[in-house]
DNA sequence: TCTGGGGTCCTAGGACCC
DNA sequence: TCTGGGGTCCTAGGACCC
């Protein structure tokens, strides 16, 4: 017996062009490119045009040359943002965001109250539209790939729902772009071998994917073609990482301008940290080239910070690192970021300790570990940590 | 027409521990 | 004395997503 569609994916359409539409009535009905440099997003108009996202501004002018391009306005789009997920939020406690523009939620249990996720997922369209003024298109499905699949195949300003039994005709004639995973590099691998679409895959077997595209990718692939996907819509999800980056166009660049760069950056990054309150341990260095190859390094404090100077300092001696990459091929972005946000990291031994009742210790192990996030325990000593806590521990 | 800024997840080898 | 299995953490890189 499977259980009814009853997640949908709400995902707004051309998020950044449709607020400065909105917000702009000469705008309405004409092709609009939010950008800076690169196209962040294009109205529908334009999209018409064959404008995308991630295209040059200038590409797109080529393309679209009666588009008009706006600069992007970050805090409108962080405005409008939060209304939608207002209303997501009043929809149903079961939320979860993706990104700054769509987020599945999960409306099983709420037949009796909202009717079934056909009539929630049209009245959640009509909300967003009549409280926030954006169009969103939503996917509704049994598992939360197939919810997303069906949104895209949706948009613009759609409604799809995907019935259990429908399930698999649907998505079998799809390409296999549609999977999630699949880029450029392991569509280019399914092409090669005659695999376009998603029916192709499913029919191909585990065992013929994992050889081609590696156990993680294969079976990954495998479930989605058969649309089975167990995950659950989780609320509550943070973020594991924050970070800054800044292309800084073909060099040379000097010494001094690097760290300014650098500085800037890590400012940014340990600001937000702190007004989230959310101190971090691993700091890692994204580089990339002339020539479009990148580098990371990256070092792990013994303490989570969200000090600037910190932080900078330790970026600086990754930088330090990378020099001879960045003197052979020339820096053209720079990046820092940083992640294990909220682990406090090793628990520092200070006294040696072994003669503690055992089943009191494991249950003070257990609070650490969750406390802190960390498995890396010194045991048979007696543990202080830099909340002042004191954590006793037993040997083996 | 070379390509911005923000993220996530996976893999793989070495170090280290039990 | 030799060998081993299981697990986590760290670093680096790669693919992918919006």
């Amino acid at each position: 017996m499977t259980s009814p569609a009853t997640i949908l994916h709400a995902d707004l359409d051309s998020f950044y062009a449709s607020v400065e539409q909105r917000d702009a009535p000469r705008l309405r009905g004409r092709p609009v490119i939010v950008g800076a440099g690169v196209v962040l997003a294009a109205s529908y108009e334009a999209k018409a045009y064959g404008v995308r996202t991630a295209m040059s501004v200038r590409a797109a002018r080529d393309r679209c040359p009666q588009a008009i391009v706006v600069p992007p306005r970050m805090s409108a789009y962080t405005e409008a943002s939060r209304a939608v997920f207002e209303v997501f939020d009043d929809t149903t406690p079961i939320v979860e965001p993706l990104s700054i523009d769509e987020a599945f939620l999960d409306v099983a249990g709420l037949h009796r109250i909202a009717g079934t996720p056909v009539a929630i997922a049209a009245r959640l369209r009509r909300d967003v539209l009549d409280r926030v003024g954006l169009p969103i298109t939503v996917g509704v499905a049994r598992t939360k790939f197939l919810a997303k699949v069906a949104s895209r195949v949706a948009k613009p300003d759609g409604l799809l729902a995907v019935e259990p039994a429908d399930e698999l005709t649907f998505l079998h004639r799809l390409p296999v772009e549609v999977l999630w995973g699949v880029g450029e590099v392991t569509s280019g691998k399914l092409h090669q071998r005659g695999i376009r679409t998603v029916g192709q895959v499913a029919r191909l077997g585990e065992a013929a994917l994992v050889s081609m595209l590696g156990q993680g990718s294969g079976r990954h692939l495998h479930a989605l073609a058969h649309n089975r996907d167990p995950r659950p819509v989780v609320t509550g999800r943070r973020r594991a990482s924050m970070g800054a980056q800044r292309a800084l166009g073909r060099g040379p660049h000097t010494v001094e301008f690097l760290e300014a760069a650098l500085a800037g950056l890590v400012e940014r990054v340990t600001r937000r940290m702190r007004s989230a309150e959310r101190p971090g341990r691993t700091v890692v260095l994204r580089l990339r080239f002339a020539d479009y190859t990148r580098a990371t390094r990256s070092s792990t404090l013994a303490k989570a910070t969200s000090q600037t100077q910190a932080v900078l300092d330790t970026a600086r001696a990754l930088l330090a690192t990378a020099s001879p990459l960045v003197a052979e091929r020339g820096l053209t972005l720079i990046g820092v970021s940083v992640g294990n946000l909220d682990r406090a990291g090793h628990i520092q031994p200070e006294l040696p300790f072994d003669d503690l009742p055992r089943d009191a210790l494991d249950t003070a192990v257990d609070a650490v570990r969750r406390r802190f996030g960390t498995t890396s325990l010194q045991r048979g000593t007696l543990l202080g940590t830099d909340t002042g806590l004191v954590m006793p521990m037993l040997p083996d």
